[in-house]
DNA sequence: ATATAACATGTAACTATTGACATGTTTAAT
DNA sequence: ATTAAACATGTCAATAGTTACATGTTATAT
């Protein structure tokens, strides 16, 4: 599906960058709340967007002497990515969750040990929880206008917010179950 | 880190299993909401797991000539498979969402594509929900006692339809938002 | 009878992703 | 001055996962 190809295209669309700022972007900023990839999959990614033609490069020299690669999107690329964007593809297979996975086989484990386990998710998924929502009153005090790459971050990050309710709502309950009946 | 050699394992330890059995699990059966992997990575597993003595088989002849491979977990394999239930791993990476990709970068489409889109997505997970749903209403009419493999069955499809009742929270709100700006 | 779907197990080639290795520069703090 | 963190770009080996190829059996419906 390449769909590492597309995310590319679209960070690049946004106005020229280098490789090593598409990497932060999908380690620490918004994007890392549905997309992500380490750099040794990002730079041989973009070699082969330019080899397609998609994107263009500028070698430019920063300080001294240090080199760094800023990347801009060309017309065949930018076809390309709106094209994909229109797109209307089937749900993809549900996520994979390996707490999901042990609590399906919570039977084999005591309840304390499981009660353990649900608080230890709780504390970590609070933490997320906490971390989004300062970014959130941090940089929106409204929602931001359609149209804007505003947004898109608001968007994703009021999704990333109301997912991790959600994932605690679910331990929640899980923990109430489980503390009731031991 | 090795998941699937988990999931198997916790699968084979509930009771013996074919490798098609196990691979109906992951595609059609609970597991599949938070687990997945095709036969083509199965059965290269098992012979893996076989190889490391945390399985055994055993050859059946099902009807007149077709055969069988039933797989039991050994005292290792089950061993091997609580231990990896009872430890804390901090929380992976957050997962992959190509339509929240798509929302990101919504200001390259028009607010009516856009939209187009949220109401299509909107079927979808409102089917995945109904499906889910009425998974939920024929299984189980209360809560089962935490210690029963039906206990593990139901917090995984009750976390499922929370996670998509979340989702379909997320998509209401950004159609919300498009739709009163154009 | 016969066709279709489900049962049953595998391999091979390819794509995606991770983790480790490898190297050098610039900025900010002490 | 020196050190640590951040900047910056790559490769390579290994693991994980998908798609296509390959083959044969049994049960169910027409």
């Amino acid at each position: 599906m390449r769909t590492l190809k597309y995310a590319l295209l679209g960070l690049i669309d946004r106005g020229p960058i280098t490789g090593y700022d598409i990497s932060k972007e999908f380690e620490k900023r918004i994007m890392a709340n549905f997309w992500h990839a380490k750099h040794s999959q990002v730079y041989p990614e973009l070699k082969r967007l330019f080899d397609e033609n998609l994107i263009t490069v500028e070698l430019i020299i920063q300080g001294e002497k240090m080199e760094k690669k800023l990347y801009t999107i060309t017309t065949e690329g930018h076809a390309e990515f709106v094209e994909w964007l229109l797109r209307d593809e089937p749900l993809g297979v549900t996520p994979k969750d390996v707490f999901r996975l042990r609590t399906f086989f919570s039977d084999f484990i005591s309840a304390s040990d499981y009660e353990q386990h649900l608080h230890s998710q709780l504390g970590k998924h609070n933490f997320k929880k906490g971390y989004l929502e300062s970014s959130m009153t941090k940089s929106y005090d409204s929602i931001p206008q359609y149209g804007s790459k505003e947004f898109g971050d608001y968007a994703v990050l009021l999704g990333a917010i109301m997912r991790e309710d959600s994932y605690i709502a679910w331990l929640k309950v899980c923990l109430d179950a489980v503390s009731h009946q031991n």
